[in-house]
RNA sequence: GGACGGGUGGGUGAGUGGCUAAAACCAGCAGACUGUAAAUCUGCCGCUCCUUGCGGGCUACGAAGGUUCGAAUCCUUCCCCGUCCA
C-alpha cells in the first residue's frame, strides 16, 4: 500500500547490483521495482537449488547472499529446493551426464541444505518450496505440451550441449527436459526475479521465454560470477575439493582464506562480504600503493567472513591462532587429537593409522621428503620406529598444516 | 539393423609383443623461498614386504577368455561411446 514499505528504486537498484555480473535487463527489473514501490506488492524473487551434495559451501552463498539482499530490500525471497529436477541432475556445466539421485539421498540432502541455508537467509521471512510438489504431478499430457514450447535448435544453442556434441561425448535424451521442467518452477511460482549463478543463464532465461508461453509476464533475470575455488583457477566445489564449507570450524575457515592468492581475495570481497563496493576499490588501490600488506587485507577479509559464520568472538580467536600457527610457526593450542592401540611400530604406520597418510607407501613418501616432525623434531629416517605407552601424547605435524595429537590408550 | 572409428593411471594423451608401474604435460603432495599468497626451483606421485635396494611380491591399460617363454600391445566374444548410412 504505502509506498514507505520499500525504499526508493534506485537506492534498491543500487544495493542490489552490486557483485552482479548480468540483468537480463535492468530496465524490467526497475520497472518492477518500481511497480512494488507504487503498489506495496513485494517481488517474488526466487533461488533453484539442486540438493545434489549434502553440504554447502561459500561458492553457494554468493547467490544465497543475493537473495538475503532482496529478502534485505523488503521483497519476498522464495527457496525453492529441486528434489524433483535433482533427479534428473542439471547438465549445466558438466562434461558428462550426471548421475541421477534417489529420493532418499535428495530427500536427506535437502534437510541439512535448509539447515544450512538459514545461516544467511532470514528463516521467517523466507518461503519454502519443493518442485516435487507440481513437477511430481504432471502428466504425460503436460508434459508434452510443456515441451512443444521450446524448440530443439535453440536447446542446441547452450554452449554444453554444443561443446559435448563436437567432442562426441554423450549426451542423453532427459538432460534436455531439465531445463524445460525447472522453467515450469517458474511458471508455478508466478515469479518476477530469479537468481542464479552465471552457468545457469541458459537455464534461466529458458524459464523466462516458457514463463510468457504460459502468459505470464518474464521474470528478470540476475545471475551471479562463479566463486573461483581456493585453487585459483576452477569454479569452487565439492567435487574439485577447493571449496570452504559453511560447517566448517573457524579455525579451518579462516586458514583456508588466507590461502586463497592475493588477487582472488577482490573477488572474494566483493561476492562473500558486505564491505560496499567502493570501498573495496580503495582497499585494493591501498594494496597497489603499498601502504596496506595484502596479507593485512586478507586477514580482514578471512576475519569477516569467519565472523559472518561464527560470530566476532570465533573469528578473532581464529585470527589469533593463524598468527600463532603460521606467522609464528608454533604449535596450535587446539590440534585435533586421536587414539591410538600402544604399542612400537614404523613411523609411516603410525602416519597410516592416523590419518595422515593414505597409505604406508605415502606414509614412508613423506618421511622422505622430511615432511613429518615428531614432537617438534623433522624425522627423516624411514625405519624410524616409535614407541607409544599408553596414555602417552605425541605431536605430529605433516606438511605445514597438518597437525595431529595422538594418545595411547 | 549395417559400415567405420574409439575406450590407457585423478585429467589430457603417448605407447602396436619384452628395455613399460607405463613418455610428456596438467593436477596433487612435500621441500626451499615467502606473507601458509602468487611466481620460481627441487623431490615425490599404484599397493605392499623387508636386509630401504638401480631390492622382492602383488595389482593395473573397458570386461572375460585365448595365443605366446613373455601382452596395454596379437586373436575371440562381450560391454560402453561416437560418426555415417537406414
Amino acid at each position: 500500500m504505502s509506498s514507505a514499505k520499500f525504499k526508493p528504486v534506485e537506492e534498491q537498484l543500487a544495493y542490489l547490483k552490486k557483485g552482479v555480473a548480468e540483468i537480463i535487463r535492468e530496465e524490467e527489473l526497475k520497472a518492477k521495482l518500481a511497480e512494488a514501490v507504487k503498489t506495496g506488492k513485494p517481488l517474488r524473487v526466487y533461488l533453484g537449488v539442486d540438493p545434489t551434495a549434502p553440504d554447502i559451501h561459500l561458492g553457494h552463498t554468493v547467490v544465497l547472499r543475493k537473495l538475503k539482499q532482496f529478502q534485505d530490500m523488503g521483497h519476498t525471497a522464495v527457496f525453492l529446493i529441486g528434489d524433483f529436477s535433482a533427479m534428473i541432475g542439471d547438465p549445466t556445466g558438466q562434461s558428462e551426464t550426471r548421475p541421477p539421485l534417489k529420493a532418499e539421498q535428495v530427500q536427506k540432502n535437502a534437510e541439512t541444505y535448509l539447515q544450512q541455508v538459514f545461516k544467511i537467509l532470514d528463516k521467517s521471512k523466507t518461503e519454502v518450496r519443493y518442485n516435487n510438489e507440481w513437477l511430481g504431478k504432471l502428466s504425460s499430457t503436460e508434459v508434452v505440451q510443456l515441451c512443444a514450447h521450446y524448440r530443439l535448435a535453440r536447446m542446441l544453442e547452450r554452449e554444453d550441449f554444443r561443446s559435448r556434441l563436437e567432442a562426441n561425448q554423450p549426451i542423453s535424451v532427459h538432460e534436455l527436459l531439465y531445463p524445460l521442467l525447472t522453467a515450469y518452477d517458474a511458471v508455478a511460482l508466478k515469479s518476477d526475479v530469479e537468481l542464479g549463478a552465471t552457468e545457469q543463464k541458459f537455464n534461466l532465461l529458458v524459464h523466462r521465454e516458457i514463463q510468457r508461453e504460459y502468459g505470464l509476464p518474464g521474470q528478470v533475470i540476475l545471475t551471479m560470477p562463479i566463486l573461483v575455488g581456493l585453487d585459483g583457477e576452477r569454479k569452487m566445489s565439492k567435487s574439485l575439493g577447493n571449496y570452504i564449507g559453511i560447517t566448517e570450524k573457524p579455525g579451518e575457515m579462516f586458514g583456508k582464506l588466507m590461502s586463497i592468492s592475493d588477487e582472488l581475495m577482490w573477488s572474494y570481497y566483493e561476492l562473500l562480504t558486505d564491505f560496499g563496493s567502493p570501498v573495496i576499490v580503495r582497499l585494493r588501490e591501498e594494496v597497489k600503493m603499498g601502504v596496506l600488506h595484502p596479507m593485512d587485507a586478507k586477514m580482514q577479509m578471512a576475519h569477516t567472513i569467519v565472523a559472518g559464520f561464527h560470530g566476532e568472538e570465533a573469528a578473532k580467536e581464529a585470527a589469533d591462532e593463524f598468527r600463532l600457527v603460521y606467522r609464528d610457526r608454533k604449535a596450535p593450542t587446539d590440534m585435533p587429537e586421536m587414539k591410538l592401540a600402544w604399542g612400537t611400530r614404523p613411523l609411516h604406520l603410525v602416519l597410516t593409522e592416523a590419518g595422515m597418510a593414505s597409505s604406508r607407501s605415502e606414509g614412508e613418501r613423506l618421511i622422505k621428503a622430511g615432511a613429518v616432525e615428531v614432537n617438534g623434531t623433522i624425522e627423516k629416517d624411514v625405519k624410524r620406529t616409535i614407541v607409544l605407552n599408553p596414555g602417552e601424547m605425541l605431536a605430529l605435524r605433516v606438511g605445514k598444516k597438518r597437525f595431529l595429537r595422538v594418545v595411547g590408550v
